[in-house]
DNA sequence: GATTTCACTCGCACACTGTACGACAAACCT
DNA sequence: AGGTTTGTCGTACAGTGTGCGAGTGAAATC
């Protein structure tokens, strides 16, 4: 029977008398710090002298170092553009959402390794995906679909812009260009998996295109399937006949939103 | 002008004369303390102790703990199953792809901290993307688009496992079951997101479903779309008509498999 | 006005981390 | 035999997160 919920955001901010620091002034140092110097630049004690504090000061604030993760985590989550899918459509949004998301991770590297390691709850967090259930309400899904949908959505991004994060990282490491990051990996290549000559004839084509572009295109590509794929089954869910054909009715509970399909038993 | 490529990868295993250690005991060795105690607990002296030797001496084999852990990663791709999509077709073949690899992340949730951190090169983890490869041309993908489809797959893939692992995680920390964790997110998110509705209602609707099961579905969900995107994407481009009909001649590259089209450029 | 009670800061200390270094031992090559 | 290579390990150093308790100043109470 420990603490009924151990996460940052049950607890309140201490707001209290004369806070010479506080919470959202740490994270806000926090994150300038990540931004300037990396991962793992970030330590308490470094934290305490930029702020002007002693280290462990930052401890009446903040529990412990997860915590205050945590918080950075949600801070970053809050700088994610959210478009209105009422107006420019629900496709449109989905686009603009993914886009800001991937933009947003970009401009902080660092935020790969707290990305998937944590849940992201917390206000911006639920801000953002707040939006991305009402995008894809205004597409039509309900129920369950809805948040699988979303969720869809979201690890798209995810998934695509951590790999693309290290790489980009390992690359600026290295004091090497594309060209020769290639030949090194066709080292690599042929002596790993040198029984894998498609591998190899594959990463050959890459020579003279821009790394930068090809990964761009990359996204898009599969950010264009997935919401294909949605619609698709969007279009399924209302046209139950083999082809596509307008319904005159909706095929399942009447009204627009929420709550419907029973969803299989319990 | 460092050393040209900085990956475990170049650099060989140190074979020689009578290892008492060898990288394939530390790794494993290594996989072995994760998998009991998690990532808090790997540590260099741990990992000696737990090898019967001293915590430096794993220095010999492996340049630092990066490394260790970049072998660490690609040791756990090794366990993935490889579907033959030549038998069972590439979209099942691409789905026991997902599957597999969800289930061998699940199977050592730790390698979430390591999966987006840094790049998967390494045999094990070409061998995985070489089969994906395979399996998209199989389905008749050619020149980037075959890259930009295996890419997509494998993101979806990690950007659904992270997150999943995270809650997995924090809901076994603490003591709670799913319904309770359900009720306490809700406070959270009434003192968060009192300003989102729809989001509380949303969670209300999970209070009555096994959570895990909930989780299954939208893996799968989004798998399906994404791989019902990318089967459009393929039928689009076979048949560049408005209408979808079948054609009397493949459009291009006759050949039924491997390495066709010339793939613009060079 | 005096005293107590907070809200907050911070120095110190502890256990622990990754890893550089150099001393060793044993196997190999001349 | 001597010298070199291959491999192991103890020690040491700088740095980590954070518990503890002493200190501060302002507000609240008497």
């Amino acid at each position: 029977m420990k603490p009924p919920l151990t996460s940052v955001w049950t607890r309140e901010s201490r707001p209290a008398k004369s806070p010479t620091l506080s919470r959202s002034q740490i994270v806000r140092a926090a994150v300038e710090l990540l931004d300037a110097e990396g991962m793992d630049a970030l330590s308490m004690r470094r934290l305490g002298s930029r702020l002007g504090s002693g280290a462990t000061s930052i401890y009446w604030h903040v529990a412990n170092k997860d915590e205050l993760l945590e918080l950075i985590l949600d801070e970053i989550f809050g700088e994610v553009p959210l478009p209105a899918p009422e107006v420019i459509g629900w496709r449109d949004a989905a686009s603009v959402l993914a886009y800001g998301l991937r933009t947003t991770l970009f401009a902080h590297p660092w935020s790969t390794t707290l990305v998937g390691t944590r849940p992201a709850i917390g206000p911006n967090a639920m801000r953002l995906s707040g939006r991305l259930l009402n995008t894809f309400t205004v597409a039509g899904f309900t129920g369950l679909s809805l948040d699988h949908a979303s969720s869809a959505l979201m690890a798209y991004v995810l998934g695509t812009t951590g790999p693309e994060i290290a790489w980009r990282s390992i690359m600026a490491g290295s004091e090497m260009n594309d060209e020769e990051m290639l030949a090194a990996m066709k080292v690599v290549l042929d002596q790993t998996a040198g029984d894998h000559p498609e591998l190899v004839a594959r990463y050959a084509e890459y020579a003279d295109v821009d790394a930068e572009a090809v990964r761009a295109l990359n996204f898009d590509f599969g950010l264009t399937c997935l919401l294909d794929g949605l619609e698709a089954h969007l279009r399924r869910r209302h046209a139950p006949g083999p082809v596509a054909a307008e319904d005159p009715e909706d095929a399942r509970s009447g009204d627009t939103e929420t709550t419907a399909e029973p969803s299989a038993g319990r």
